[in-house]
DNA sequence: GGTTAATATTGACGGTGTCAACATAAGAGT
DNA sequence: ACTCTTATGTTGACACCGTCAATATTAACC
């Protein structure tokens, strides 16, 4: 937050960026809200209109921001060289833990509902993490004849949904605690070695 | 919908969950509210409010009806006494056929930001789909020494995940078409013979 | 048939996003 | 330095929304 003395406020976008990820995170989504933001700041309520088009706008610069961090997140936990078995558990493992920390920003993410679809920064926001899934794929699928794109929306598809359930409090019970190794290990395994 | 010639209505309550379900096919689940599906059924805007306590209420009850359906789709669709592989196929399937029929319906019955999640009858309606997977996977199961709640929650997530994507338009291009069969198929067997 | 409880209506309150009209300040060109 | 233009911030209005309180209407029961 920068200071607000002047009519002028000076960097306003940015701040008004900022609030909004701190409502995020205190309040979620739904907490999110132009004349929200605006009031954390100490603005009138109709300035955010000046940077943000409307409320989708908003929420989805937020969401390209979160993007960003997400992949940082991720490119430093995961070594392109490991074996496949290596990378894509640390993959899976570095998306939960974003999510665990940040819960309401891995939903926002997702909510393609209040978020612009059509933004170009967010689709390639995106898409960033999607690739870094397939190179690590790619990477140990090498001369095999696997076909890696199915691979990859079977990862994705496994640590989104398990994240979104448990994230949702839809894994009921002690049914989320699993005997020594972490749930995630788990399914990962089952994943890896194959069901049947 | 009866007809609403008198002052009482008859049988509101259920008038105003069919008007929902009509209202969140057509503009999703933001456009369900309580105003809504009163002027639709063609009442005064404050009379569901003796019918469902606040907001979420009536989206609960929609959501508890909408899980019911699906339970009933995929038990027609589901044989008990197949192999693992047929079995947990046609489950995830028919999950995905719900999903493409009525998107806003199953987008809904997992917004739990905008649900009683403590509604014991939601709670009851989503466990007993979560059990119908598991009790597949147990029966062929049998006395091979695995993980069966390890093994529900990877298929689970996966389908889940793999749907939400799908629906929200996540993967992108022709990424979702594979060379003749479709990509459910792919990815479960991916899951089911293992990555590795 | 009169009383009670259920159900529907009306009107208000504070909240929201968005728009238009206006105020202020910063920057560019002369 | 002095405009003029443009970017930015303010104020006020509008139509929605969910919720509540007060009231009207009817059904059901003794």
């Amino acid at each position: 937050m920068t200071k607000a003395k002047n009519y002028h406020h000076g960097n306003l976008k940015n701040d008004l960026l900022q609030a909004g990820l701190i409502i995020l995170d205190e309040e979620g989504v739904d907490g999110v809200g132009i004349r929200q933001v605006a009031r954390k700041v100490g603005v009138a309520h109709s300035a955010p209109a000046n940077h943000f088009k409307n409320k989708p706008a908003l929420l989805t610069a937020l969401a390209d921001e979160i993007f960003q961090s997400l992949l940082l997140n991720i490119e430093t936990s995961v070594n392109e060289v490991e074996p496949l078995s290596e990378a894509v558990t640390k993959f899976c493992k570095s998306l939960l833990e974003f999510a665990l920390q940040y819960p309401n920003r891995y939903r926002l993410i997702w909510r393609t509902d209040c978020l612009d679809k059509r933004n170009p920064e967010l689709q390639e926001a995106m898409e960033r993490v999607y690739q870094k899934l397939i190179s690590l794929l790619r990477e140990s699928a090498r001369q095999k004849n696997v076909d890696v794109e199915s691979q990859a929306i079977a990862v994705w598809s496994m640590i989104h949904g398990y994240v979104s359930l448990r994230l949702d409090g839809n894994l009921q019970q002690g049914r989320d605690s699993v005997t020594g190794k972490d749930r995630v290990e788990a399914i990962l395994a089952a994943l890896l070695e194959g069901l049947a």
